[in-house]
Order: C-alpha cells, then sequence, then structure tokens
DNA sequence: AAAAATGTGTGATTTATATCACAAAATCAC
DNA sequence: GTGATTTTGTGATATAAATCACACATTTTT
C-alpha cells in the first residue's frame, strides 16, 4: 500500500472532481491504494467498515453468504465507489467485495470522507446524487428479477456485460457458470441449459468463457419479453 | 395546500432536525402541505418530478407498474421521505406513491432543497446516512427474494407490519389481498392459500383485514428459515 | 505427467407456485 | 335495500425451474 496522489489521479469520481487543491490534499493524506489480484477479497461481509473503497480500475463482484447459497448483489466497474452502503449505513460490512480481474482500490479513511462531506457541499451533492441513481438502478432490477423468467434475466445481463462492462459484443465471462447463477438468481444448471439454448438458436456463440452476442436486437428483444 | 411553517413543526426528519432557523424559514417558504385520502396518488410514475416529498403524517406504498402485473416496492410509514431517489436520481418519476390512509406529505421545491445541501453540510450528512440504510435494507429484501419462498416472505411481511407499522400483534391490513401479492411477490390465489394455512397452524388469526399474531416466535422462526 | 480437484453439460424427476375456473362473500353505487 | 361490482377462497391443472445423478472436460497440484 502507498498512500495516494489524489490531485494528478487521472480517474477522480465525479464528487472527487468538485474538490478543490486544499481539499484534494487532505483526501490524498486520508487515501491507500492497494492492488488486488483476480480472486481477492477486497472487503468482507461482517467484518467492521472504516474506509470508503473506491475502485480506480478493474471489476469487482459484491456478494451475499445466504443461508443455502451465494448471491452476487451486482457487478461494480471502476471507476466507482464499492461500498458506500455498507460503510455509512452501518459500522458492520453487509457483504463482501472480490475482485474479478486485477484491481486498484483506493481506501479511504472514513473520517476523512466525513470532512470533506462536511466542507464540500458539491462533494455530497455529487455522493447524493449516485446514491438515488443506484437506488433506483436497484428498483428496477428487483422488478426484472420477479417479472422476468431466467431466459430473459440471462438476455439482460449478457446485454449489460456487452454494453456497459466490456464495450464490445464479444467478450470473456469474468465469472464461471456458478457465479452467473448467483448474479441471476438461478441454479448452474439452469444457466447451463438456457445458454445451450440461446447457442442453439444462434443468438450468442459460447467458446467455454468466451461469448460473442450474434443476434444483439433478438437478445435485446427476449431481455424485454422477459 | 397551504405554506409550512417548518420551524413549529413537530415531525421535522433528522436531517430537518439539524437545520438552524433560518434555514428551517427558507425550507417553510418552499414547502407546501397537502392532505391526501386512503387511496390517492401522491406522486405518479412517469410524470416529472420536481418536489421532494416528506410524508408527515399517514402511510403510503410505492409501486411500479410492470408489464404484466404491478409491483409494491415498500411501504413507507411516516415520517420519512417517500420520492427522494426518484427526485434527484432522475427528472421522471420511476414509481407512483398512493396513500394507504389519511396521509399528509409536504412538498419540497427541489431548488430549495438543494440550496439547504449546499448550506448544510450536516443536513446533506442526514440525507446520505439514509439513502445508505435505505440501499441495505434493499439488498437484504433482494437475498430475502430469492432464497426465501413465499410461505417466509409472507411471516417476514406480516411481522413487519406488527414490529414496525402497527407497534401492535393485533392490526388491519392496509393492502388487499392482491396487494399484498403484489408486495410479496406473489399471486392473490398463492397468498390466500399460506394465509389460510398460517390460521389453520394457529400461528395467526384472520378476520376479513384483520389480523392477529398467536404465536410470533414460530411467526420468526417460518420468516428466518424461509 | 499423473492424480486430484474443480467446473460443465445433460437427462430424469420433483416441487413450488402460477394459472384457470368458479362459487361465495363483501363492498359499492344508486 | 337491491343489484352490480369487486374481492376472496379453493379445487384442478400446468409449468418453470430446482434438485438429483452422473459422465466428461478442464484446471490445479504435486
Amino acid at each position: 500500500m502507498e498512500y495516494a496522489s489524489c490531485s494528478t489521479c487521472l480517474l477522480k469520481s465525479k464528487a472527487v472532481k468538485s474538490l478543490g487543491e486544499n481539499e484534494l490534499h487532505l483526501l490524498g493524506k486520508g487515501c491507500v491504494q492497494a492492488v488486488f489480484k483476480k480472486g481477492e477479497t477486497i472487503f468482507k461481509e461482517n467484518a467492521l467498515s472504516s474506509n470508503i473503497i473506491y475502485l480506480q480500475t478493474g471489476l469487482a463482484k459484491l456478494m451475499i453468504e445466504g443461508s443455502h447459497r451465494t448471491q452476487i448483489l451486482k457487478i461494480q466497474k471502476a471507476p466507482c465507489y464499492l461500498g458506500l452502503p455498507t460503510t455509512v449505513g452501518d459500522k458492520i460490512n453487509h457483504y463482501s467485495a472480490v475482485a474479478l480481474e486485477k484491481t486498484v482500490a483506493c481506501f479511504v479513511d472514513m473520517h476523512v470522507f466525513k470532512e470533506l462531506l462536511k466542507i464540500s457541499p458539491d462533494f455530497s451533492y455529487e455522493i447524493i446524487v449516485e446514491l438515488c441513481k443506484n437506488e433506483l438502478a436497484l428498483f428496477n432490477k428487483y422488478v426484472k428479477l420477479t417479472q422476468n423468467q431466467v431466459y430473459g434475466r440471462l438476455a439482460t445481463h449478457l446485454l449489460c456485460f456487452a454494453n456497459e462492462m466490456f464495450l464490445s459484443d464479444e467478450f470473456k465471462l469474468p465469472l464461471k457458470r456458478k457465479e452467473l447463477a448467483d448474479l441471476i438468481c438461478t441454479s448452474r444448471e439452469t444457466i447451463s441449459r438456457q445458454l445451450t439454448e440461446l447457442a442453439d438458436e444462434k443468438i450468442i456463440s459460447i467458446d467455454g468463457q468466451n461469448i460473442r452476442i450474434l443476434n444483439k436486437s433478438l437478445l435485446e428483444e427476449i431481455s424485454k419479453k422477459g
């Protein structure tokens, strides 16, 4: 770990961009960087959380251990905050974060973060906007989960990987089939079957973890209709 | 509608309590009160939202119209903010709010709200904490929905009505069976059957909309186990 | 390179819950 | 208060998806 130089960081959050030079200096003093390899835990459910984590580069999954299965809440792509609600909303982490590829994370001391909120209204406002957007996205996800069946949800997530994560119709799935199932809230076997079905219908092609979207408009229709 | 006198209001939010006399005066100038009868819409999905709504007294449901069914996102009990994410996160409402009983709501002009966020860091901070707590609660709800079956989810919601809404083990359900189904994400028929089953097991007693919890510890166990 | 562990595909079976169908009860409108 | 509408309960049937079972493939370990 090493202290960060936030002033010169090229990967500032929208909130941090609103800060002045003095505030950035303060942030830098309360901020350390750490590099995580694929599979490493960034923070853990039930542990005490005293840092706000900002994902500078890389990809991570947020997960909750349920009673009989693990649940992947969402995949987070840098640059973004990772554990805002779990750090501000409670003292104990409600979920874990695990790197899905090589990832650089900034650990911001909670006291420094609070101080920034106090001295910079613009910073606070940007954080509020981000939280509100998250909540709206979560509501939508919730509705999709109950109203669409697995085939549609799988389509939705494949489109999300292509459009939002990798910005390409051809990508390497960052998740095993089991994890994909935990993300989509179904079983590994069902995911396996439905991926095969999408391939049989020539909507995607599969080669191990490599996915290529062949018929995007049809995939979008499946995603909408459920 | 009438202008509010926020200084003397006895039902301030935690955030508003942090405001000084001048700020309260500003808030009062950008704040009108309205009374809603049972069943009346407080704000509507897809409409432009230019106000933050604070529920002063009463009970409301937040709902989204899905493709083939309505979804009740949550029941909100005063005092609380109703549409924070939908007003701050986007210009258009992502969901509707409908009064479940006689309800008093304060409509705060978005510009005044933003101004308060700008001049009062304590106010901002309380809003951020509230948003973070909401998100954590929503994550938990999400996990419960996928990992528990209807019987457990019904138990959870009955306990929520008793413990958080009405503060009594005997209460009048503020929802029809159909609405309860939309809240619990199942069908009306299933709700009907499972309520009957809970009654057959002598865990609750039912008389129309009136519910009485007879065996709370067992209900809690069902809620936990799913 | 062999052995062990982990991940994946696919058939057979089971199950929770949706859907359909209809009668009884409650509420609303005039 | 009577008819119309909405709400509710309950049986029969259908179905998406879970679970079980096992072979095959891939990755990791030694």
